[in-house]
Formats: structure tokens, sequence, C-alpha cells
DNA sequence: CTGAAAGCGCTAACAT
DNA sequence: ATGTTAGCGCTTTCAG
């Protein structure tokens, strides 16, 4: 790469100091009309534009945040992405991308890289689940007053601001609509033990509860990761072992295609053989017509990025420990089967 | 966000100079033992890690490159970035990411802005289409020598190092297939006029005229975006004007949803009523049991990501211009009918 | 209204 | 083996 233009060769060309080259490329101070127009040539000529480098070493920011999350292969992953970088956009700043594939060294080494680079903000979503302890070392990494938001997952016993889905509100909105179908016996299918997940099965208790049901853990099968071959696999086992269901609830995406290959491969039909609830809407479920709590990802990364600029700009500080809720929408499609008895 | 502790508190606690310090964090010339330790201790102790705002300003390099594509919620590119960003942190680089939308000036600004950063590197999947022309005042950012490898799409009448599937050849073994089965009148879904396309499109019409078959231009479907709706619509047309057609293939991601949604409004089986045959594997595609034509994205980003540092380190310049087809595979499922008539 | 000069944190050539 | 010092490109205080 060839040397770039600096501001020196802005002020030399224009005939004045480099300090007042600054202040019409920075546009403060004072500059006098002549000198004003002298630079702006000279900026035209030499197509000069500032060092983004130098700015952050001397303004101490980078206009730069960090997304951290698991893999932006994944649905949710890569719709949070678009949108903190579009709103990100807006005021300027870029967004660096750090994939943790789930693993909890990896999301450590990349909080850290990104402090060394002086992000102004990290917007996390941890691969933390709810009974892993973060180190004595690493604590500070989560629990510093460096700008940062968590998304769609919260990490136990951490006072921080994080911004998701209203979990368990609409489980349990979802689940009451299965069970006012008349379905007693239902399904999960599920990754384990993220926090999300465990709000989604808090409300999926509380409707079977107000049902009279009292929660069967044996119907609720997990899969180590989002992976729809391994969603297949405890979909078959769940099945074997649990004839008596009726409905299937997922609530993860990209589990759903591994279920519906499971239902084809027994000759099953969704819906007239086996009723389908399903988190997050993908192709597949409007083909499938499946009835989905379709989470406002869009939202979430807008609000998670606001919330970034508050911290960053000191705004905030006494919201620490804040949680938003975005409330997500069930879309009703044909999946779920109306079981009830007609008793006349 | 407080003040950052520096090397010369390090120096300072260590009894040490900067220079010594340095020495130590960064691992090159002479130190005595005694020193080492010292300074060691003191890193420790004060949880020292270097600026790398400042690394930067004063070697002249980011450790950043970034990844310029349409929007990360299409699959082909996340799948890229993914790949991208794996490599890159090998290597110790991150990556930041640019959504262009498909806007052309959106993606000069985000050069433009790449630049001023000055990130090590780029990876350009372009909005340019084959009919538009880069305004002179642009061209500059497309011509220089800043590292720059191109993904997917060519720019026409570009000398750009450019990774990408081997479209034609892929693309006329897939038509070919189709042919075999006896196939001659295939309908084409695709979004207009990017290099890719045209390359498919070289293809099939190769795999035609060798089937003594002259290719209809109207049986070319194409939409201006990649979205679904949009395919489904232009599926709905295409079947309507032309019912000769026995097969339609679907040269994009993105696209065969909308398709699949117009077959199942019109009552059409896929294979039994027409055949199918898609390029890019979408969950939906085992599903369908479609015959799909299988990018190796994740090698088209390793070798984009290593091209880029072959260029970053001047390694490279002799090739300047170069192409390199990386292979797509078919994967042959049950899709496509054989409707050649058994005469005897 | 303008310019000189200091300093952000780091590296490295040079001198000791 | 170690320290001094200059300088990467920019901003901004202070003097004039």
């Amino acid at each position: 790469m060839k040397q770039s233009i600096t501001i020196n060769d802005v002020a030399k060309l224009a005939g004045v100091s480099r300090a007042t080259a600054g202040r019409v490329v920075g546009n403060y101070g004072n500059v006098s009309e002549k000198s004003r127009l002298r630079v702006q040539a000279a900026i035209k000529e030499l197509n000069y534009s500032p060092n983004t480098i130098a700015q952050s070493l001397r303004n101490n920011t980078t206009k730069t945040i960090a997304v951290i999350l698991g893999n932006v292969k994944n649905n949710y992953c890569n719709a949070l992405v678009y949108a903190v970088e579009k709103e990100a956009q807006k005021e300027g700043y870029s967004v660096i991308i750090c994939n943790t594939r789930e693993n909890i060294q990896r999301e450590i080494m990349h909080i850290q890289n990104m402090r060394n680079r002086h992000v102004d903000g990290i917007i996390l979503m941890s691969a933390f689940t709810t009974d892993e302890q973060i180190r004595d070392e690493e604590k500070e990494l989560y629990e510093s007053n460096y700008p940062m938001v968590f998304v769609d997952r919260k990490i136990h016993g951490l006072k921080r601001d994080v911004i998701m889905s209203n979990n368990v509100e609409a489980s349990y909105e979802a689940t009451s609509h299965l069970l006012k179908l008349g379905h007693k016996n239902i399904g999960i299918i599920a990754t384990a033990d993220y926090s999300t997940i465990r709000e989604r099965i808090r409300g999926y208790e509380k409707a079977l509860n107000e049902y009279g049901i009292s929660m069967n853990e044996e119907l609720i099968a997990e899969t180590t990761a989002l992976d729809p071959d391994e969603a297949r696999m405890v979909t078959g086992k769940l099945l074997d072992e649990h004839p008596e269901i009726t409905a299937i609830y997922i609530l993860n995406n990209s589990l759903s295609a591994g279920v519906l290959l499971e239902l084809k491969k027994r000759n099953l039909r969704v819906r007239d053989d086996i009723s389908l609830l399903v988190w997050d809407d993908e192709m597949l479920n409007q083909l499938f017509d499946l009835t989905t709590v379709v989470q406002s990802i869009d939202n979430i990364g807008k609000v998670a990025c606001n919330r970034l600029f508050e911290l960053m700009q000191g705004k905030a500080e006494a919201r620490e420990g804040y949680t938003e809720r975005i409330p997500a929408q069930i879309v009703y499609r044909n999946s779920c089967k109306n079981i009830n008895v007609i008793d006349n």
C-alpha cells in the first residue's frame, strides 16, 4: 500500500498550517473564508480523507462496535447482525463480527481482543449456559463498566443490560394455544440450558399448571447444539418413548428441519398426525404452514444498539442491570389440530 | 470508559524504561533475564495489554479486514462471512462486516470508509451488475492496488482477483442432467444480470445446444431481488405463459421457497408434476428432496481470505486479474423425473 | 484568525 | 543490555 495523503500535505498545498487545515476538515473553530476555500481546494485536489486510526488514538473513540455471537450462519444471529449494522451505520459506526462457535474460551478471547482494539462497545450473545460459572480471573471482562449489552441470553448472577424476547409470556401463550386445542402431552425439542430456553420452559410449565397438568421432564428432549441432525435423532427417541405425544413444541430455530425430516420418515403428517408449534420463522414455516412464535429480531438489534450508544455516552449508568423485553408475536398458521372430543 | 493502562505504567512499575518494557511485550531485541521477569510481573499485576490502535498507527497495519456484501441474512453471504472470519481469526485478524443491500452508492461509501479505517484488505461481493458502469470518479476505488479480492461476482471490464464457483461448468452439468431425463422446456428463475447468473445461463445454453435445442429467452424469468415473494410471482407468470415447461431450474438460493409456494398453491407436486433443480443447499432442499448444485462456500471464503493475505503481503501482484474457480458439487436427490418416452 | 507545539500509545533506530 | 528520542497522523490548547 502506497503512502497515504495526510493533513500535512493538504496544509502545505493550501499554504496554511496543519492546525488551520485541521479546522477546515473537522469543521470547528474560526477560519477565514479565504483559508477555508484554499484548504477545501487542496482536499479535493489531493483527494484527502482523514486517517481514522490517528483520529481514534487522539479522540479515544474508534467509531466501531463489536457483535460477539455463536455463529452467523444461524438465522437469529445473522438477522441480529443485520439489524445492528444497519442501526450502527446511521451513526457512522462500523461493526466487527466475532463467532464464538458457542465456545466460552473463544468468547473470552474475543472480548479481550475487542477491548484491546478499543471498540466503543460490545453486543454479546454469550455462550454461557445457566449452570456454568465465570472464573474469577475473567469476571472483570463481564462486570467492568466497559459498554456492553447482552442479547438473547443472560448470564446467571450477573447484573447487566439484556435485550431479549418476552420468552415466558410468549411461551405461555403458545402453550396455552395447544392446550386449548386439547393437547395434554406436549413434547419439547430444545437446546439445553441457555437462559432463553429455561424461560420458555417456564412459560410452558405455567400454562400446563393452569390446566391442572404438572410438567413431565421426560417430555423435554434436549439437543447439545443447534443441529438439525441431532434434532432429528432426539425427535425419534422422544416419539418412540412417548407415543402419547400429540404435539411437538420446538423452542429454537434451526431445529424444525430435523423434526420435519423425522416426521417425514415416519410418514406422520404435520397437523393431522401430530401438531407442531415452532419458535422463529424460517423459509420452511410458511411452506409447511407452521404456527410460529416470531421474535422481533430487528427490534432487538435496534434496541440493543441504541442502548449501547447510551452506555457509551455515559447516559445510562443508572439503568445498569436493566432487562428490556421485546414482545414476540405468534403467527397462527395451520399446524395445530383441534383434538378436543366433541361430546354431546 | 476509564483510562487504560499503558506501557509507561508497566515500565514504571517494573523500574525500567518504556523501551525495555516494549521489548518484553513485543518479544524482540535483547533483555536481561532479570528485567524480563520484572516486566512480566508488572504486566500481570497491572493486567496490561497493548493498545491496538496505537500499534496500528505505528505499524501501519490494523490486523483487520472488511467483508462487503449484499446482505448477511442471505445464506450465501453469511456462510461466506463465517468462513472468512474463521480463516482470519487463525492469523489474528478481525473482520468488519458491511451490508450494501445491493446498493452501489452504499457499496462505494463502504469501500471509502474501510479505506479511511486502513483495514488491511477488502473482500467484496459487489452490487455491480453486468450492464452498469463504474463512474470515473469512483474507478480508483476498484482499480487501485489496495488489497481487494472479489467474491462470487466480477465487474465487467475490471481486471481483478475473483474467487467464485465454476458456474458455467456446473450449470452445464446440471442442465445436462435434466436434458438426459427428457426435459426440453426448462424454465429458469433467477435474479437479473449479475455476472454469476450470466455464467450459469451460459452453461445452460451450452447444454441445450448440444442437444440441438436453441435457448428460448422467454423461458428465463428474472427477479429484481433475492425475494421469495417476487420469485413466487414470477414463477406463476412463467407457468401461465409457458405450460409446456416440464422442469424449473432455479439459479439462486432464497428463491426456491417462493417457487415451492407457488407450486403448492397450484397443487403441482415436485417431481411428479414438475421437476426442480436448484442452486444452493438450504434447509428446504433435503426436506423436499431437491436435486441441488451445492457451492463450496467454505472453500470460497477460505481461498478468498488467503488470496487476500497474499496481496496484503505484496506476494501476489503478478497474479493480478486472476480468477479462481471453486468447483460446485451436484447433489442428486429426487426432484427430477425421467420423462423419456419408453418406446418399443 | 492563525500557527506552534504537545501528546494520544506504541515501536525502533540510535546511542550509550 | 538498556535508555533516549523521534515520529506514525491527528486534535486542540495556548500564544500571538
